[in-house]
Formats: structure tokens, sequence, C-alpha cells
DNA sequence: TCCATATAATAGCGAGTCGAAACTATTGCA
DNA sequence: TGCAATAGTTTCGACTCGCTATTATATGGA
């Protein structure tokens, strides 16, 4: 098939758009959390562990989650726990290994970051749930071509069993608690 | 009209997951930014500097797009001079003004960067159209909120007029090339 | 059992961002 | 002429960023 060299222009402007609509939606809501007391990467990072069950909330998953490193993680998290947002949990099983609670003052932050933006970005429930769909498809195109991990949902997983007593992973071999089946895991695997 | 508790949680996870979306593709985009050379900071300026028309290339100009602050823009700026990528221009007629140019430098690596995310994000022409078009109402409802302004395209603002002579600024009072009709203008205001 | 290797997290480095506030140099208005 | 507004820069302290050690713990052979 052929095309004109403006049909190339016009894909590259409408690419370039694209990205620079993303970049600035970031940035305003970066503003917003600065306000907050809290700094972007600080925030992403809360955000996460608010989000994943008890087997990914370590540095190393946050850093895997946000394409970063756990050198830089790491000092985040410390930022985080000076301002008493998340609390240490270190493991009996691995004394290497450290899980992070987020606190109440954790999440209420979080909770007001959330009214704010809602009141902030002023789409429909359809529009947002559309928005949420594309970025997933964004997101999962991108991580594949990178090789990075999903960090899915649990109940999304193929390990994912819905067993009488209540969800269930086949991988770890675990008892889930109903409300675990929403949270991300880092051992999420696409179902077939 | 009466909502179920649970009716509420969903719509707040729903958020989340949006927010946590939003977040999570910025990072991969930005660690891809990183392997260029170039920070996501300097990325989004050189972007913003190569969509934007003559009026309005200043460091001002860059910081109110961003939401950021003229004082952390000029420090990024500086650092895309050292490395080549965009070029001074002093004005004359006012001398404490400042308008920058991409240099070739700079757009090639624009150009670089465009390839490689048009391969991974993997979208629909449809698809990237439609997020654009959800992106840019977020964007538009953000702005309205915090009182930005808007930074439209030249050609869907209220002063642009199309005369036989080629396209042109009634606010400005100026004769424009017609690829300046498709440039980002400070002065931009959505047509009635 | 001992030792090499792998893994989890942290520390330190240098460049750079962030907001905030102080500071220059111009411009424009009264 | 004077003085406030504007454009840009500088400096500060806290923090992020990737990077390269370093420490502590686990694990898998020989």
């Amino acid at each position: 098939m052929l095309f004109s060299t403006r049909y190339y222009k016009n894909m590259k402007r409408k690419h370039q758009e694209a990205r620079a609509l993303l970049d600035r939606v970031t940035r305003i809501y970066a503003a917003e959390e600065w306000e907050g007391g809290i700094n972007p990467a600080q925030a992403s990072a809360l955000l996460y562990l608010a989000r994943a069950n008890r087997f990914s909330r370590s540095p190393s998953h946050v850093a895997e989650y946000l394409s970063s490193t756990r050198g830089t993680v790491s000092q985040t998290l410390k930022a985080l726990m000076r301002k008493g947002l998340i609390a240490e949990q270190r493991s009996a099983a691995d004394k290497r290994s450290i899980s992070y609670e987020v606190t109440p003052e954790g999440h209420a932050l979080l909770e007001g970051q959330s009214a704010s933006r809602a009141a902030l970005d002023g789409l429909t429930n359809a529009e947002a749930k559309q928005l949420a769909t594309l970025l997933a498809t964004l997101a999962r195109n991108a991580l594949r071509a990178r090789g990075g991990k999903s960090f899915g949902l649990c109940r999304t997983c193929k390990y994912h069993r819905k067993r009488k007593a209540g969800p269930y992973c086949a991988l770890l071999d675990e008892a889930l608690t109903p409300p675990e089946a929403d949270e991300i895991c880092h051992e999420h695997a696409e179902a077939a």
C-alpha cells in the first residue's frame, strides 16, 4: 500500500500530539501532588503500595512496577516513612526482604487526592472507563516490548481460583481473603 | 438518586486504576527517555518548543505550559542548550525576552523518540485518536479548574483567520506562514 | 560442612529537578 | 523622572535519577 508524504506527516503530528497531551496532563496532576506535601515519585509509590497485595509490597516490586531502580525507590520509601505515610514490616521467613504497609495517614492522603482529581478531570463514568481501557492497552503493549511484568489484578490472573471457601492462588498455594482478589500481584500472569 | 456503598467503592477503585495507569505509562516512557540521554523534564520542554510558534518559545511559556516555575524551567533549558538541542534567539524589540529554537540535533532526537514510541504503543489509528480526544478533555477540564491557559493550536483559536494570502492572527495583527497554523500558541483562545 | 553464587536492600556519587524566594535587567506607565 | 510590572536568572534545601559499590542473608552444590 502506498501513502503520500502528507499522510506520514499527519501521522507524526497526531503521535506527537498524543505524547504532548500525556506529558501535560501528568504535569498538571504532579503540580497538585506537590501542593499536597508529597512529590510525584512518592505519590506513585504510595498509590502502588495501597493497591498491591501482601506478596508485592517490597522495594524491588515498587521499582519494577514503576520502571525505576531499587536504589532510587529505596530513597523514595525512606521519605514516605519519615512522613509517616507507610510503615515497615520485616519478614521472619526471609530476613532480607521488607514489606511496606500504608498507614491510615497514607490512606487519608490518597483519599484526598482522589477526591481532588475527580473534581479536576470532569470525565463521565463512561469516558473514564474508556480512558482506563486505552491506557491499559498502551501499558500492556509497552511492557511486552520492554519485557516488563504485568502487575495485574489477582482476580484476572491465570493462577486465580474461585473456591467455596474463598479466592485461592494456585501458584503460591495460598488461601486469599476476598478483598485480596482485587489487589495488584507481582506474580500476575495474563490468563490465556 | 441513591447509590449503595458498593457503588461508591467501585467508583473509587476505577478512579485509582485510571490514575495508576497514567502513572505507569508515563514512567515507562520516562525510562525510554533516560535511555536516549535526556531526562523527562528536558524531553517535555523540547517537545513543547518543537510544537510552539515563534510567539510562544520563551522560558515563561514553557513554565506555564508544563505547570512548572520559571526558575526550574530556566535550568532545564540551560541543560538543553549545553546538549546542543536548542539555540537561543534574543529579541531586539524586548531585550528581556528570549526565544528558543530546536536545532536539527533536537529534531532528530524527537524523531527517534517518536519512532520508538510508535513501536511501543501498538495502538490502531482509531484508538490513538480516541486516546488523544480523551486526554484533551482531561487537560481542558483540569486547566479550567486551575485557571491555566489552553496553549491550543493556532488554527483552532478564535483569533485565527483564513485569508487568501494565507493564515492570519487577528489578535497580534500578524500574517502567518501555513505551517504556523498547526503550531501551539500561548495566546490561544477557545473558539466559541 | 563450606564456599561460591544469587538475591534483597542500602549507601554514596554526580547531575539534575522541584518550589520558593531573592535578585538583575529591562520596559512601560504615570 | 520615578517606580511598579515583567522576563529571566540565581541560589537554596529537599529530593529523584541512574549508577556502582557494599552489606546481609539464602541457597545450591562439591
